[in-house]
DNA sequence: GCATCTTGTTGATGCAGATCAAACCGCTCG
DNA sequence: CGAGCGGTTTGATCTGCATCAACAAGATGC
């Protein structure tokens, strides 16, 4: 693990608060690990060892059943992933591969698990921090019975553009056939989503997305905190990434 | 609050493992209150006031968006609902309505938040509690998101008669509507469901589902614990309501 | 008891979105 | 620098599911 990672890490809600000493112990206990690009580094059903710290890169979380695939979430620094099924000592529901190289520091879920019996402080982060992935996941399903393809991707890009600072335009983070899945439709149907956006205020050149009537785009979004999540902190501009278990600020050049 | 509930609730996985005391302080300051059917006793958005307890009845969490609805979850005596709200102290991201008359028991989120402050194996009970929770909905968006409407009712039928200690016939513990409406479909849609999956070993009967050929029920369903969650606890036959939030044993004629 | 309302089923039709196929980039890499 | 390749777009077609409408069957109320 490098100098700089550990005060990182510290500053993510998730360990803010625990005593020193046992941030250390816990620290003592992770090591850092890097992967190449499009490495399945964990697969759904395997039992769950470690807790992972996206410290450089990107990462898809994603399931399978039968020959289908989605994905669940992207993930990108700093934050963890796969929080609940450490705690559970339960498979994983997901699995997760390097989107691009990536350098991840896994704690071993025992040493977790331990951590939250003795340490009072970091029982009420993981508290907090499960809690405001609960209510991400429910976000995203409701996104996905309530609103039709077209308005999921209206939506997102109106979220999009709040979090870069309500700019009227945005770099796409990530390869539109991910976002496509994410937002539960296939690549072509995403295309021609946004293309037939056009006419409400969407302009689109490669992966930069413009927002040329945000009225318009809004009337169909229809933009709603209890789906599309509260609107970024105001101190950390490029937060609160895609969804599901992020942490902290995410590092994005906009 | 009656005599025997306070025993029930302690029962709850969630409330078992605290200290006496802390448990006595929290009943004191919770109190019961019985509803009518078919009343919206929360509405997304409001602030979170109260944690729930299911004594008696069923209620239905539901989300709506523009004219649109959707339920998200069927809730159970004896169980808990809208922790994650009360934890932060946010709005609400579900409504909630009374499908028959309940008897519910509100701990207000104030004191909830104090006592795992207090007490560690609280917290570890929390923790547990919410894990759980996150995991039934991922499991629920993966069902959406990979499954047609038929696998998932074809799941959803293989998933009952194991809970029913692997009955080849069981009543539909809800109505048809809210169950079309909670596996993401339209009632008629449903029927429609049903009706094709008689070829592939289902009868129904009114509310009573028959599984003729539970093989080829089974090859369309494609059952998996990661989007189906575990069997029952083989202790409670009849543990695990549909999902989301559930806690202890459900108490179900079938 | 009949009238009414709600839920469930069935049928006809329409549409959103998937699928299949081909062309078009913008890459990397010999 | 040109070939190959993965990602994206576009077009044509298909289909799963929604919608609309009508009716049957319980449930509810007067």
């Amino acid at each position: 693990m490098r100098d700089q990672d550990k005060p990182e890490i510290r500053r993510l809600p998730l360990f803010r608060d625990m005593s020193p000493e046992n941030f250390e112990t816990l620290m003592q206990a992770a090591y850092a690990q890097s992967f190449p690009a499009q490495l399945e580094m964990i697969r759904q059903g395997e039992p769950a060892d470690f807790l992972h710290i996206m410290m450089e890169g990107t990462v898809e979380l994603f399931s399978g059943w039968r020959d289908r695939e989605t994905t669940m979430a992207v993930v990108r620094p700093v934050s963890t992933f796969i929080l609940a099924a450490c705690i559970k000592d339960a498979p994983y529901l997901m699995s997760a591969r390097t989107v691009e190289k990536s350098r991840i520091i896994m704690i071993p879920a025992k040493d977790l698990r331990e951590t939250f019996r003795l340490d009072p402080d970091f029982a009420m982060s993981t508290i907090t921090e499960l809690a405001n992935c609960y209510r991400s996941v429910v976000r995203h399903a409701k996104g996905l019975k309530l609103r039709t393809s077209r308005e999921r991707v209206a939506a997102y890009i109106c979220r999009q553009s709040r979090l870069a600072g309500n700019a009227a335009s945005f770099i796409l983070p990530i390869e539109k056939r991910l976002l496509a899945s994410y937002l539960g439709m296939t690549p072509e149907n995403f295309s021609r989503a946004i293309k037939s956006l056009q006419p409400d205020g969407v302009a689109i050149d490669g992966m930069r997305i413009i927002i040329t009537d945000l009225k318009a785009l809004e009337a169909i979004a229809g933009s709603d905190p209890l789906i599309d999540g509260p609107d970024a902190n105001a101190e950390f501009p490029g937060a609160n990434f895609p969804d599901v278990e992020w942490t902290d600020k995410q590092r994005r050049t906009i």
